[in-house]
RNA sequence: GCCCCGGUAGCUCAGCUGGUAGAGCGGCGGCCUCGUAAGCCGCAGGCCGCGGGUUCAAAGCCCGCCCGGGGCUCCA
């Protein structure tokens, strides 16, 4: 609670109209009362009965010294961000009404939730302007991080960057054939958002037994199934395998730290996130929003030589913690534990920084394009410093005919995080809402923050140049886009499906009656021998109703077996990419799909294969 | 956080202004033995999200809370 004491030669207030959903009985007129204690008073969430009662007594004898006989109780939210909800704020202005009076002092109250005209004047002494601020005993306020709080009043100017050179402001930018760029900067820029409902990746996760939520969680928590585990661990194992290609380091690190670490202490306040807290017998730790802080603690206690750098130390993090506010969460788009691959390259400095960067960028390129993303389905944005711009122009330019699209760029007057350029590639779902994945950013800051250093050729310690990158962007924010990106697709008319090597049933087999069932046995084993999922619905259901379940399923071959392939050796398959159905033999069907996978990772399928004995998790 | 919408069988949902719960799918049993997107019949299954209130009577009304979705961050 918040409360500006005034003392007054006179105030005067005037209700115009009711301005709050809940709004107390007031005559339209003029109010004058003459010498007064004027309490302008916010009331703040958390705040109860009691802290107004404790504010309102030291105001009134506060108000004795003065010598004013009367003080006037006038509701006022400006004093805060942090208001609590109007039936609550109503309630407690009227428990110190009520105290104010069996205090037997004359008190006047200005109606709560109208537009008031006022006017004070204020006395001219020391002590006639005070403001007073009372929390609940014992309590702590809120920990909001400085950087959330800078960054709502960061000043940015929005611009196109084009791969031709230009850099066009982006109101006079023409979107013609770049729509989901528009998309994008409407998103960011004036953050206007198309009313729709449900994302439609919600529904399919939950009909495809990928993921769920747990009631008995903390929202933004979810749960995964067979199917789901399957395909996310597929991702996790290609986005690594791209990573360690790359030159990547791979380690472990814990996921909880002491809030009280000195390093970690400036970093949580330079980065725009909440924290869940953990507290024990005698301290608190914040679970990790990002590999970061494990990265860098290893980094500080290695001995470094410039001809060690850069040095990529990479992490895959199960799971990052962030604790979005609530209206925020969105099935796999925006959760609160998810799954983030995190590579850090500590470079010697600027100019190895924006080589390693490159090197990145095509890295995330190639990533996004073996998920299954092309470069039609995502936008880039960068965004940089004023300076870093001025002095590095040509190199912002060439991330951008690396990308080779028109991008969209954010200039910062001044730096106010820890890096002073970074880029992103979005993706712009059905809801016309963009969702950022890949990411790498240019970290001035935190090499010596942590106290991270190596050696140059003449002996001295320097520090290094830190990049930041998620190739991917969080896994479960990729099997999002894939989701999204088939469901547009079904709106096109065309069939929804995943990339082949991320479908957990690649090859169905439907035997037509009970006893083709072995030779089906075997064709299966043939299948895993060459590492591909298959399996068998063995159910005693019609051969329609089993292919109409397995096209509900996204299974790209659907393959029916019976006496005509059995005497004629060739298989009858369904194609989900042209919905033909052709003959063709089994070495022909393995060497298509082994193709099609290319180098992509495999891990058998976690379900029994037959589906007679496969459990729903619905 | 605030506002709006929703929470009814395992799933998807119906249930008008209050009179005590329904369908389809799924499950189970039986029949059918099947050739490229749902074969037929039967049976079981419900603290109507949770807690309180109003009422002779609440799934439906009122209050609070929890969960999901959407919007907002205006403001005493």
């Amino acid at each position: 609670m918040k409360i500006l004491a005034l003392h007054v030669d006179h105030v005067e207030y005037e209700p115009i109209r009711p301005e709050s959903s809940i709004y107390e009985e007031a005559e339209r007129k003029a109010h004058r009362i003459e010498d007064a204690l004027l309490l302008l008073t916010c009331v703040e969430k958390g705040d109860d009965a009691e802290i107004a009662i404790r504010a309102l007594r030291e105001l009134a004898e506060q108000a004795r010294k003065l010598g004013a006989s009367r003080i006037v109780i006038y509701p006022y939210a400006h004093l805060s961000s942090n208001l609590a909800p109007p039936s609550e704020a109503l309630s407690i202005l009227r428990a110190m009404r009520d105290e104010a009076r069996a205090l037997g002092i004359e008190t006047y109250s200005a109606p709560f939730g109208w537009n008031k005209r006022l006017e004070v004047s204020v006395k001219g002494h020391p002590l006639a302007e005070q403001l007073r601020s009372y929390e609940r005993a014992g309590e702590r306020a809120e920990e909001i991080p400085q950087a959330l709080l800078l960054e709502e009043r960061l000043e940015s100017y929005w611009y196109i960057l084009t791969p031709e050179g230009d850099m066009i402001p982006v109101e006079e930018y023409d979107f013609k054939g770049h729509e989901n760029l528009e998309a994008l900067a409407r998103y960011e820029i004036q953050k206007s958002r198309a009313v729709l409902e449900e994302p439609p990746h919600v529904s399919l996760m939950k009909r495809l037994e990928i993921a769920d939520h747990e009631p008995a969680s903390d929202p933004g928590n979810l749960r995964w199934y067979a199917k789901g585990r399957l395909i996310k661990s597929l991702l996790e194992q290609y986005v690594t395998e791209k990573v360690i290609e790359y030159g990547g380091i791979e380690v472990e690190t814990p996921i909880m730290y002491d809030m009280n670490h000195p390093s970690l202490k400036r970093y949580l306040h330079k980065f725009p996130a909440r924290q869940y807290i953990v507290e024990t017998e005698d301290k608190r730790y914040f679970l990790r929003f990002a590999a970061c802080f494990g990265q860098f603690l290893i980094a500080k206690d290695m001995s470094l030589s410039y001809r060690d750098l850069p040095l990529r130390l990479y992490e895959l993090t199960r799971y990052s913690f962030r604790r979005e506010k609530s209206g925020e969460l969105v099935g796999l788009k925006r959760l609160r534990a998810f799954t983030m691959p995190d590579v850090h390259a500590i470079c010697r400095d600027l100019e190895q920084a924006k080589e390693e960067m490159r090197r990145r960028l095509k890295l995330s390129l190639e990533v996004m394009e073996g998920v299954g993303l092309t470069k039609d389905d995502i936008e880039m944005a960068i965004r940089f410093t004023r300076d870093f711009y001025e002095e590095h122009k040509d190199f912002i330019f060439e991330l951008v005919r690396m990308f080779g699209k028109p991008v969209l760029a954010e200039m910062w007057s001044e730096r106010y995080f820890y890096f002073v350029l970074k880029w992103e590639f979005n993706f712009v779902d059905c809801q016309r809402k963009a969702a950022a994945l890949s990411t790498d950013q240019i970290d001035v800051e935190n090499a010596s923050s942590y106290g991270i250093t190596y050696v140059n050729e003449r002996g001295e310690k320097m520090y290094p140049i830190i990049l930041h990158c998620s190739p991917s962007g969080a896994i479960e924010r990729v099997i999002y886009a894939l989701l999204e990106k088939a469901y547009l697709a079904m709106m096109r008319g065309e069939k929804p499906m995943l990339p082949l090597w991320l479908t957990p049933t690649q090859v169905r087999l439907i035997p037509v009656k009970p006893e083709y069932l072995d030779d089906c046995l075997k064709i299966l084993e043939r299948l895993e021998k060459a590492q591909i999922r298959a399996d068998i619905d063995d159910r005693d259901e019609s051969v329609d109703r089993r292919i109409r379940d397995a096209e509900t399923e996204w299974i790209h071959y659907i393959v029916v077996y019976g006496e005509r392939e059995r005497k004629g050796g060739l298989l009858s398959v369904r194609r989900r990419a042209t919905g033909s159905v052709e003959k063709i033999s089994l070495d022909d069907l393995i060497s298509e799909i082994r193709k099609e996978i290319g180098g992509k990772p495999f891990k058998k399928l976690p379900l029994p294969k037959l589906l007679s004995k496969r459990p729903s998790f619905r």
